[in-house]
DNA sequence: AGCAATATATACTAAAATAATATACATTAA
DNA sequence: TTAATGTATATTATTTTAGTATATATTGCT
């Protein structure tokens, strides 16, 4: 039911990395972020290949965001991880299910709005908002 | 990310009952929803619990509804299977997380946001709105 | 040049959650 | 009073999620 763990921890440290607004080598984000490092090292790898992160090799490298945090959003962030938000698998074509004929079941109908109206909300925050919100404390 | 199988079979097993609109046995229901008679069984017991379905015992025993569909909603029928839907674990107040202080965290709210928004949704469907949606095609 | 610090890629293992099944028991209509 | 049913609990299997390990490639620094 709920997102999984590694998404919430993509978040955490996608969250470090507007916070330091500097580069930062893997060590010190699992620090941050209280993920294991090889956990961060995955997790970060699918960042980079989503276009969220940016990588440095060698000596004195590390990660820094790829875009300004007002052009990430949490869906950006949550996709990477695991996909398109779906609340049901019936969504998926492949599910087999005795509620026929699939494509007008209303059932179905109601999910797929869930998971547009999921998909929407995430997509309406951005890490600038979540700064800017947390700056106001 | 998904709801669980139990919950899709849970709303095929009600949505059975809605359809026939008389008692029906274990056997029945296990064959129309296309559930395991066993699976079944361990279902339609929860739903007997939370008042959804009403069970006979014995000989010609099985199953009815306890309700008019249109006092069952989506909610009712997930939530006895699953719980209550929550987006992300860490609206659980156990829930361990490196972005403090846990009840000031923005991402939370975010998340409680869209706990609710698809629990308002689910609340607003009846099973009798999806059998009038079904007949008018 | 070459070493140490770093990221990358892939494979593997462990733990948790989900799904499914089995066994024994209780109730009731005929 | 017995056969057909539901109830309760326990057990097993499967899948998904979470976490770890090993080997490799790249780069800055001296």
């Amino acid at each position: 039911m709920h997102i999984t763990l590694e998404a919430d921890y993509a978040i955490r440290i996608v969250n470090c990395l507007v916070d330091a607004s500097q580069r930062m080598d893997a060590q010190k984000i699992s620090d941050a972020a209280c993920v294991s490092l090889r956990f961060s090292l995955k997790i970060l790898r699918k960042l980079v290949s989503s276009g969220i992160v940016q990588s440095f090799k060698g000596a004195k490298g590390g990660y820094v965001l790829a875009k300004d945090p007002s052009e990430i959003t949490l869906k950006d962030v949550i996709e990477t991880v695991e996909g398109p938000y779906q609340f049901s698998r019936c969504l998926d074509e492949e599910y087999p299910c005795s509620r026929v004929p699939h494509g007008e079941c209303p059932y179905r109908g109601v999910f797929g709005d869930i998971s547009t109206l999921v998909q929407d909300k995430l997509a309406s925050v951005t890490f600038s908002d979540i700064k800017n919100s947390k700056k106001q404390k």
